[in-house]
DNA sequence: TCGTAAGCGAGACGGTACGTCAGGTCTTAAT
DNA sequence: ATTAAGACCTGACGTACCGTCTCGCTTACGA
């Protein structure tokens, strides 16, 4: 009726498998059979709990210990973002992983939906809960499309990411939240 | 010691293909067999002239007419980006392509360059030029990164292309070019 | 310290669930999965008691009431081996699995050994006892090689059922038992 | 149109990987990426041009030389059958081989058709051929069922090598060449 | 004008990885 | 201790495409 339990000990092989490689290869060469090699674990094993490679590399991330989410609380907007994005910008050895994840999400809904839920969404909360503090504080005007805020704020870091045209370095960071602070700030236009 | 001249035909059959293989299944179903089963061509033809089936996909694009870059001219920085914006967004059916050569580009360093240099700055020069235009007319502070100005609004475009989260239509436009219209206005802090 | 005895429920479970998958899908597709399933009962549960599949199917078939095996005594050899081989021929449903066996006891020398000595063995004694009586009466030649005559009357059977050339019927039946008869008279040369 | 034509060193390699498996591991142990492997080629090679892995078994037995069909031809039915009896016999080398084919057989029916038609049957018509000469030469009732002797001359045989119970000498022979000499001899009864 | 060099469709080739199946082993809780 | 359940590692399956390689056949130049 119930049967051997999950094994805690394959899992966690596989995950740790699943980061080796995408160190090692990158995320375009990774393959389910390389994990399992790698991890001492059968194909099947991988199959039976995630739906794709990507799902895999997903839970791997989330398990990270530097994927925490740093949400500053610094008593401005300008120095909040300032540090929120030159904490975004120091984790720049994923990359790697977020725009394989990015490309994996185009390439497969099931995952996309995966990814928006469980990674991108929590980050965008936290981003927009540092913008409504500063509203709450009247740095941001009353009717600004905090969601829109988000979008170019996040927009601006993947596009950068993805298409590798520009630096994200620590001048990039405040010169990307000076713009959002000027285009928040109460009185705008709308 | 010349041979045969390359086939017009041929490589007409085979971007056709590769558009019609890319409607009806898909950028993921993507196959170098199919477009070549299709297009009645062989396979050596395909890898003769192209890299990779993205590099076929980016050629197919290219030449389809609506791919035109609209550089509207409307006297303000606003109704300039308005009207950018919304021809932008009208060719909402290429989405799929367009994720799918950036997911590409992600997985393929070779095509990433091609891409970034035949499709995305031709696209970046248009707005760079639409946006020196209007700080020559004074709409945009002196000091303005334009780089930067020019990234905030293909990363908010190709954020919500790329995630799907919140809609692309005229409204979001118009949004977007009040907050870039705005943060470029001229006396801004720095 | 004994332990739970064992089921005689799942036993027989399984053996019937094995009969049952062997007429709906035959030797080939049989599968300790399958019978597992069927039954309701655990793959170890077969494991801890059948060495392989074919194992069970063996014990399936011998508990089979039709596979009792006809000793007739007619009073002639001929009789006899006419009465044999029909009783034999009758069973014809039989074949498939019977030649799975055999296919099974090519490909597993553990299980060859079981099939010979549970399943062959008693078929050729039985027929042995046919010719000894026979011998006894004086229809078969004191010098007989009779493991030959029943090697000559079983090979002739099992040749047919596993290639399928020719028919196993009475007629058939008729002609095998007058060759032999004739065979094994005395005075043949020897 | 035409295409790059079958190639015949992919074709000699892959049966000669077959054979060395076989020799080396024994038809049960037998893969087709075991062969493959072994050959050098692809797995699609094997699957483009044989059926099943018997299949590509049955070709190479086809190709050996020492397959060859002995028809002895001494002047004397006794005579034929003890030459044709001692070549079968002698190959016993290939009994592994043979026992497989036939397994195989039972376990496919696609399989089962070729190795009737392509194998079994060349050797039951050089059988039949000797004893339609000896026939001719008065040694062979002419009402003889030939179909039939060639059926117990094979039957006993395969009956042996498939269940290894008794010997497949040169004495066996000669007892089987003397049964079915007397059983076939003019003016038997019908 | 005619050879020849390259392009072309076709499709076989050696590979890699896919996702699935079954094998045989193991670890639970329940009996 | 045995059972049903079911996770586990293993290994082979047959398939899909990859990118390369020969074929026989055009085609246009240039000697």
């Amino acid at each position: 009726m119930t049967g051997r339990p999950r094994s805690a000990a394959a899992r966690a092989a596989i995950l740790r498998a699943a980061l080796a490689e995408l160190g090692e290869r990158g995320y375009a060469a990774l393959t389910v059979e390389g994990i399992a090699a790698r991890a001492g674990a059968g194909k099947q094993t991988i199959y039976r709990w995630w739906p794709s490679k990507a799902d895999v590399v997903l839970d791997a991330l989330l398990e990270t210990a530097a994927e925490r989410i740093a949400v500053p609380d610094e008593g401005s907007l300008r120095a909040d973002l300032d540090a929120f994005l030159a904490a975004t910008f120091s984790q720049s050895g994923q990359h790697g992983v977020l725009t394989g994840l990015m490309a994996q999400s185009v390439l497969d809904p099931a995952f996309a939906q995966a990814f928006r839920e469980r990674f991108l969404a929590s980050r965008r909360a936290a981003l927009r809960g540092l913008l409504e503090r500063a509203r709450a504080r009247g740095e941001v005007d009353a009717g600004a499309d905090l969601d829109l805020l988000v979008d170019v704020v996040y927009g601006t870091l993947w596009y950068r990411m993805l298409v590798g045209h520009a630096p994200l370095d620590a001048e990039a960071g405040r010169r990307l939240a000076a713009l959002v602070t000027d285009a928040a700030r109460p009185g705008r236009p709308g």
